[in-house]
RNA sequence: GGCCCCUUGGUCAAGCGGUUAAGACGUAGCCCUCUCAAGGCUGAAUCAGGAGUUCAAUUCUCCUAGGGGUCACCA
């Protein structure tokens, strides 16, 4: 006992707080509710699956009072990105992913649990490291990393499994005197478990989303320190959520399998356990048969800056996420179409425990209806905002006059039950109203028109229709006199002017009252799809149309 | 390879011993319609396979298969 506690005092001679000191210092929470963390790696942006991870870490402390913390874990200095703590405090920010406590940017953080960055926690690790060595828990390894490749390729060779534990585990059997000498030599050395679980048998634990969970205990002297003295991902997450007093542990799958580790980690500091929840995996297909995680090199999606670029809004992709992973999402949206994304309650025994594939197509249809419920004013607004950081043509197009994009985004919106659903994302915009614009409008013509209708549709046929609509064009028209035009002019051209009549013998006509709106649509878009002519010819104003009619006859001879 | 997790239509997903096996996206068709849409209706399409338990199995147990994850001084 005595030795053991000379060792952990030449092994950690700066260290002279004790693990007590650090219960006292980190007390238990009065909070009744769940606290929670999410606890990224910065290596560079927000993945996806993390966003969503964030949100279940979020809402079930919210839910219950609790407290949700951000802590970064920056214990790998040589993966660790510059910059990325900012960005994803800034992009969780942006999807309203806001913390209780912990980190909230790159330089600042609040809480009385802290630092919540854990390569400021080193003294931390040390202390319970000592604890641990001072017990006979854990002792120094002077193995070189050529040792354990060799003892490796010897297992895997011998088809053992590999790692350092048992009689592979050699340094653990060292006196500790000699350890005592070695270190006192000036060898190098890290710290590790001495680990007394038996591969054989199993542990068990209960995971708040699958339910009871049987794995092997762990045996192995895993790495406690590194050789850098900053702790392995195991020992600084026993540390951490222990004095940082986290009640619920949940994070991706991935990590399912170290859980034992975990446990005996906690046993060995003598921590009480805390819950566990592992989240399915956000899949992709790839090919036709094999599922992969999604990934930032291959997946756009991957990266939540994906759906910021694009223009999606970001309580849409939140919606999604929710609706692909827990299984009433939809439902209470059904019921609940105004409530906020946030009112809803998560249930983890209601989460659905396999990885589901990342739908595009299902996004697309929720970001839809999304922006169809915005009035023109929000959704003017949210473009411009968007814009002003993503795409900067867009911004001064609609900025210059404020008053006309305003009236392009109240086209079938404002005041009527059948809104057009055009717009999946805001990045949509230009592509569907471009024409609202004469120097964009022209870009596009210089393709040429595209009055490809059917064959009997020649072009004598469009300038004739062109000619006459020119000629009773009126642009104080009401909407229904305006059409009874168009219906005489289809009339006097041969033109069906009953689509039930004009299905039942095509071949009787030029074509319908259809195809003469067709070419007055594309004479003034360029375009087969667009919102009712009428309201874009109102919005365009009586010469810009009779220009682009009058442009239209003349390219066509 | 060992261990772990997962498996209901193309996708997401209700279901928790007896159901005509919800719903959403997508898809096909129809209706509405003065254009483009929007909307409405209808249809096709699912319990991975095999044993067992049971009067009864999508539901419980076991096996097989498939998919995913994990086996670092990375998290």
């Amino acid at each position: 006992m005595e030795k053991y506690i000379e060792l952990s005092n030449l092994m950690f001679p700066n260290i002279n707080k004790t693990v007590e000191d650090l219960e006292k210092l980190y007390p238990k929470r009065s909070v009744e509710g769940a606290v929670t963390r999410f606890a990224p790696s910065p290596t560079g942006f927000l993945h996806t699956g993390a966003l969503f991870t964030s949100l279940v870490n979020k809402k079930i402390a919210s839910q219950t009072n609790g407290v949700f913390y951000l802590r970064i874990e920056d214990t790998d200095k040589k993966r660790e990105v510059e910059g990325s703590v900012s960005l994803l405090t800034a992009e969780m920010k942006r999807f309203g992913i806001t913390t209780d406590e912990g980190v909230i940017s790159d330089t600042e953080e609040v809480g009385n649990y802290g630092p919540y960055t854990q390569s400021k926690r080193e003294e931390i690790y040390k202390i319970c490291a000592k604890y641990l060595v001072a017990n006979g828990l854990a002792y120094p390894c002077f193995c070189t990393s050529e040792m354990l490749n060799s003892t490796r390729q010897i297992q895997e060779k011998n088809k053992q499994i590999p790692g350092y534990y048992g009689i592979y585990a050699r340094c653990r059997n060292i006196s500790v005197d000699e350890m005592i000498s070695r270190i006192k030599s000036g060898e190098k050395y890290i710290v590790r478990l001495k680990s007394s679980g038996n591969h054989l048998k199993k542990v068990s634990f209960v995971d708040l989303i699958r339910g009871k969970i049987e794995i092997a205990e762990n045996d192995q002297d895993i790495v406690l320190i590194k050789s850098d003295e900053l702790p392995t991902y195991h020992f600084a997450h026993v540390c951490d959520d222990h004095f940082m007093r986290t009640t619920h542990v949940m994070r991706g799958e991935e990590w399912i399998p170290s859980v034992p580790i975990h446990i005996e980690l906690f046993e060995k500091m003598g921590f009480e356990l805390p819950k566990f929840a592992h989240f399915p995996t956000i899949m992709k297909l790839d090919g036709v048969a094999s599922k992969r995680k999604l990934s930032k090199r291959k997946d756009k999606e991957a990266a939540v800056s994906y759906f910021l670029e694009s223009g999606y809004p970001t309580d849409a992709v939140l919606e999604y996420l929710l609706s692909v992973i827990n299984s009433d999402f939809e439902i209470w949206r059904a019921k609940n179409p105004d409530l906020n994304i946030f009112d809803f309650n998560v249930r983890l025994e209601k989460m659905n425990s396999s990885g589901a594939l990342f739908d595009m197509l299902k996004l697309n249809d929720i970001s839809k209806e999304y922006i169809s419920k915005l009035t023109s004013y929000e959704l003017l607004d949210n473009i411009l905002i968007w814009s002003k950081e993503f795409n900067n043509e867009v911004y001064e197009l609609l900025n210059k006059d404020l008053k006309y994009s305003l009236k392009i985004f109240g086209i079938e919106r404002d005041n009527t039950k059948k809104i057009r659903k055009d717009l999946i994302k805001y990045e949509d915009v230009m592509p569907n109203f471009f024409y609202f614009f004469n120097n964009k409008f022209e870009e596009d013509l210089s393709n040429g028109y595209n009055f490809d209708i059917n064959d009997k549709i020649t072009t004598s046929v469009i300038t004739e229709v062109l000619n006459k609509y020119l000629e009773i064009y009126n642009h104080l028209d009401d909407k229904d006199s305006w059409f009874n035009k168009v219906k005489i002019i289809a009339e006097n051209l041969g033109f069906c002017t009953d689509m039930k009549q004009y299905k039942l013998s095509p071949e009787s006509y030029i074509g319908s009252t259809a195809d003469v709106a067709s070419i007055i649509r594309i004479s003034i878009t360029n375009r087969k799809n667009t919102p009712d002519i009428y309201s874009i010819m109102q919005v365009l104003g009586e010469s810009e149309v009779k220009n682009r009619i009058n442009k239209g006859i003349l390219k066509l001879k």
